[in-house]
DNA sequence: GATGAATGAGCTTTCATTCAT
DNA sequence: AATGAATGAAAGCTCATTCAT
């Protein structure tokens, strides 16, 4: 990787960390710029607004969290296994780099103005997305999960994480997320499952 | 209801609209005030700051959808009945008063930080939370859903949902949303029923 | 007095007391009437504006200190026992009716422009003056003052006192104020006596 | 003086003029951005708000005078001539540079609550207080004046200067300011010296 | 006389963005 | 590439004053 491009990912780190943090209106070019030890105007060297940036960001973190399900998707094992790991790795990822899904719930999610132009459609998103809908026509061409239309699945296995996740940030769980884990893909697997 | 109280909440009303579609920061208080017809100054004799009134207003929504999710809750039927009028009062809401349900994704979800003083721990959804919690200890209590953590059920049922709804806004799907009901009712249905 | 005086009076006594603590911009005629049990709208019944219900206020308690040393001029003692005198009803004043010099230090002496019109050269406080005056002229009459400008000895009475006071409300005086009424009301016998 | 401070010094100016001039309330960001022909924003880049402002400015104009009252106490003099001098220059300060004397008057004496919070017992003016109290305790130690309470004699001596520029501001005075030092230094030197 | 909701101009402060260096 | 001072529009909020009741 070449220099700029270490500096443009730096940022993206940067700014990813204070908009998951603080939102997105809450977190000034200002606040990246300290947070990095880095000049205010340098950043527009990079990025050419603020805008811009977010919509870089969630293309990064959307990338990110795909590769980690392609992971998945690649192993050899039951669709009722690759369940259980996706939802272990997306609870792990919320216990380590929250971050990135935080980004996603109150930055992508939130502010849709923000992501008007560019953004339509889930585009940005769409590594991830597409590593999901991988997940699950393997799973429908196999015969263990019940064919439906895609979304009808993405919706619950998106909206349930990120619910969870959500639920957890406001600290309303007994346990740790961790202990969720089998509940959770239990109830997704039952719900996706050929009955 | 006397005069006051009338304005209170047509003020809720204007501020609920406006913050839905374009979000906390992007509405502004002149803007509120423009669409009431009313001048900046008096709304702050009704609401002492704008992070109040977006507090009073989840509050509202809070005890809209809970009093709707209420009636199912008293109807004699089924449970797996009840899990479709929940999903398809919910999408009925989404389609002709989405501003309801988009407050709850695009503003309390997502910026935390205005919510933090007075809400901790879903206390401003409390009106929705319980009668969902009733629903699904009902469910538990006549021995057709599987008894599991109450917050385990809560995050998959309202996770699914308002993902779904996301999805709508973003126009990905195919069909108009409430063709998905059914699916989507025995999805859920799937997952908590007792196996 | 008839209903409408002591109305007016309550008012003036009401505002006297918050202008003196909080200053003239940080009091509003909403705090003044919270402070009175009354209602906005009707003090503009009694005073038609802020600035006019200042500049009452400040004959009002002119009125007030200026009776207060009319009493002492009318006393048969000596010029040094009337300065002494002076001084210690000026401190007992500073204690108990706080109001009084604190408008006259924090809100006559310091808002210009608020007594612009109509209070120039010290018209308003022309009955504290005038008292001053007599003082003064007597006491050079009977030979134990010496003879000189009227306001070098005005000037020094008046700023003592009152900067003295306010070094009292600054908490950088070692003993109560009472304590320094023989000191001070020497150093003015020293300054203005017959040498 | 590199070129930030100068800015910052320009602005303390600027600031000092306008607020001595129309008060602390009275005077407005916009107003003192516009006499600099500088932006508003870029005030804040220099003060973090008007408050900080003020006080900075109370601790610039003591400095200012402080420095002057030490000049003459380095003088090698009586001490009678030396409160001739302090006075003297004291109205030559208040003729041609009035705007520390009055912001004296005008601002810090009479908006405590700015300066509530960091400026406790004349911490802001100590440059001022310290060099007064310089000359008064090595007039005692001379012999030249009578040993009391230092309060009581810097009341006296700020009390009465303070007064009387206050007096000359409301257009009273027959004469010109400069006309009353002789007066006003005997009284001082009268009201304070061993009898 | 008495009320207090309503007005709207004006305040302090913020911040994305620019640009001379 | 890098800096950070500078801009200025726009935000949230306040408050003297008015006026229908």
């Amino acid at each position: 990787m070449d220099k700029k491009s270490k500096k443009t990912e730096s940022i993206l780190d940067a700014a990813l960390l204070l908009f998951s943090n603080n939102g997105f209106y809450s977190t000034t070019i200002p606040d990246i710029a300290k947070a990095m030890g880095m000049s205010v105007g340098n950043i527009y060297n990079y990025f050419t607004s603020k805008e811009v940036l977010a919509k870089e960001i969630i293309k990064y973190s959307s990338n990110i969290l795909g590769a980690e399900i392609r992971k998945v998707n690649e192993e050899e094992c039951s669709v009722k296994d690759k369940i259980r790991k996706i939802v272990a790795l997306y609870f792990e990822m919320a216990s380590t780099k929250p971050q990135h899904i935080n980004y996603f719930l109150r930055v992508y999610l939130a502010n849709r103005e923000v992501f008007k132009d560019g953004c339509e459609g889930m585009l940005c998103v769409s590594a991830f997305v597409t590593e999901l809908m991988i997940f699950f026509e393997e799973g429908v061409a196999c015969g263990e999960l019940r064919n439906q239309d895609f979304f009808s699945a993405f919706g619950l296995f998106m909206g349930y994480l990120g619910g969870f996740v959500f639920l957890n940030g406001e600290n309303v769980l007994d346990k740790n997320i961790n202990h969720y884990v089998d509940d959770i893909a239990l109830n997704i697997y039952n719900a996706l499952k050929q009955q």
